[in-house]
This record gives structure tokens, sequence and C-alpha cells, in this order.
DNA sequence: CCTTGACTTAAAGTTAACTTTAAGGATTAT
DNA sequence: ATAATCCTTAAAGTTAACTTTAAGTCAAGG
């Protein structure tokens, strides 16, 4: 018989309110949340491990179904193995794309500040406008026609 | 008189519903946007520029709301430019930080792929769960109380 | 004994960021 | 010239992920 906490205790533990873990339990993502006689929520430390995995999982972007899909195999034991592997590499996958998509958007970032501690220090955009080009950090845009339609 | 561009030439060119640029407009994210006397749109490359910077915003995690305040100082021009330099060190800030965040949900994401490719490989949970541990990756939980409450 | 506070449920409400709809005017293709 | 395709507006609808509310149970403290 292992130790048990409360709804309560975990969400002042976790920094997670009461009503998202009720919610996550109808969402069925603790498969093996227990309950007391009388209904209460008996969390052990494998569940507290799942909801922390949950929120890595949200962290990485995934979607409240997506989650489904991960504790509906938890819920299967190991003859869902094979699928958990899978589906923990393309989360990985997609995680590292939208790494590398940030990194892009840093470096835009990057080039704001030094475009405004350039113009900040000149007093005016103007010349920073003529010497400070966006697309030395950005592809340039797909083309647009060269026509002008008005 | 530069070129200019109609909404559907935009949308195409840069992937962007013409719903999502009207509804920009609304909102004056382009505080240049002219409009011709039938009041088509017109888009000249300084607001073609202006939403990819919001693009890129957006993918920095800011809201509408920040966004509005951003689109307002260009529309006080050089008078703003102070503010404007300060705004995107902040949002750099943010940033970075978020990276890191991410970092460490990468550092999970190995984590799993490894303990199920060795689940995987042994054909059962059970040898991995005793032998990898995922506090080697992220920081112990905070403490939790250490009396069983039910 | 009765109040306080944590727990329960189902169901309605919230927020952000679009997206769609309805009703209609202007432009382009055949 | 006339149908198809763009454009306009205001307003209502959508979706995700919670969050709040209402109504009630139950154990412990003064």
């Amino acid at each position: 018989m292992s130790t048990t906490y409360t709804i309560g205790q975990v969400s002042t533990a976790l920094n997670i309110p009461s009503s998202t873990l009720r919610y996550y339990d109808k969402l069925h993502f603790l498969p093996h949340l227990k309950k007391s006689a009388s209904g209460i929520r008996q969390f052990d430390q494998a569940d507290i491990d799942t909801i922390r995995i949950i929120e890595c999982l949200k962290l990485a972007g995934l979607s409240i179904k997506e989650i489904q899909q991960f504790t509906q195999m938890l819920a299967e034991g190991d003859a869902s193995l094979a699928k958990r592997q899978q589906f923990f590499h393309q989360i990985r996958q997609n995680f590292i794309q939208k790494l590398t998509q940030m990194q892009q958007t840093l470096a835009v970032l990057d080039f704001k500040c030094a475009y405004y501690d350039q113009a900040a220090a000149d007093g005016t955009e103007a010349l920073v406008q003529k010497n400070m080009s966006l697309s030395s950090v950005i592809p340039d845009q797909p083309a647009l026609p060269t026509n002008s339609p008005v």
C-alpha cells in the first residue's frame, strides 16, 4: 500500500488547479487513478509522474486529443510499447522542427534589437531603414506579382 | 507611387487567409495601410514587412494585445523609437527563457525515446522502470507531504 | 451541534484568435 | 453581357482548454 495524496495536495505541489486535475481525470488522462469508497481521488506516485509527463507533452505542443492517445496507450500496458516508442520519436521529430523555427525567430528578434539600438542612437529610423535589411536574417518572401493591381 | 497589392495577392503570397488580414486591419495592425476610393485595401511593401514581423511576434508568443501595443508605437513614428527598442529587448529576453525551457523539454523527450527504445527491446516496461529514472533529466518535484492523507 | 473547509458532480461560462456568414458592390473572363 | 470572382462590412459562430458555478456530501474542530 503506497502513499497517496488528495487532489488538493497534488494541486499545491505541482501548481496545477484542482479543477484542471479533475478535468484531466474526466478526459481519462490518469488511467490508474483510484478513488476511495466515498469518491475521493487518491493520487499515487505513478499518477503524479504521469501528470508531469503530460505537462511536458503540453509544452511540446500536443493537443488534448493527442495526449489522450498517449494515455490510452498507457492503459494498454506492455502491449502498446512499440506504439509508445513510435509516438515519442514522432513527437521528438516535430519538436526539433519547432525548435529550429524558433532559432529563426530568435534571429529576427536579434536583428530587431540591433536595428532599434541603432535607430534609437540615431534618433531616427530613416538611416537604419536604408542600411539594415531584414532579408539578411530571414529568407526573402515568396515572389509577389510584379504588376500593380490597382 | 510604389507598387501595391490586393488582399488576395498578399493572402496567397504570405499564405494567410484574407479574413485574417482583414481582422488584422480591424485591429489596427497596419497603421499605414491605404484604401482606394472604392474601399479596396492597397498593401505596399512596408505593410507586407509589417505583416511578416507580426508573424514573427506571434511565433515569439505575443498576444494580439501585445502586438497592438507595438503597432501603435509604429504609428507614433520616431517618437516611439526608445519604446520600441525596449519592447524588442524585452520580447527577446522572454523568448530566450522560453527557448531554454524547450531545451529542458527536449531532454525529457530524448529520455522518453531512449526509455521506450529499451522497453520495446525488452518487450516489457518492468526492467526499464527499475533502471531508468526521469529525475536524471528533470529536477525532482517539489516535496509532497510525507503523511498519507487518506 | 453546528460550522468550516475540502471534497464531489454536471453543466454552464470564459477567452483568444480567428473564421464564417450574410448581404451586397466592383472587376475580370468568355 | 453576364457569370464568376474578387472585394467590402458587421456580426455571429467556432475551437481549445480550461474555469466557474451550483448544489451537495462528509470529517474534524470549538
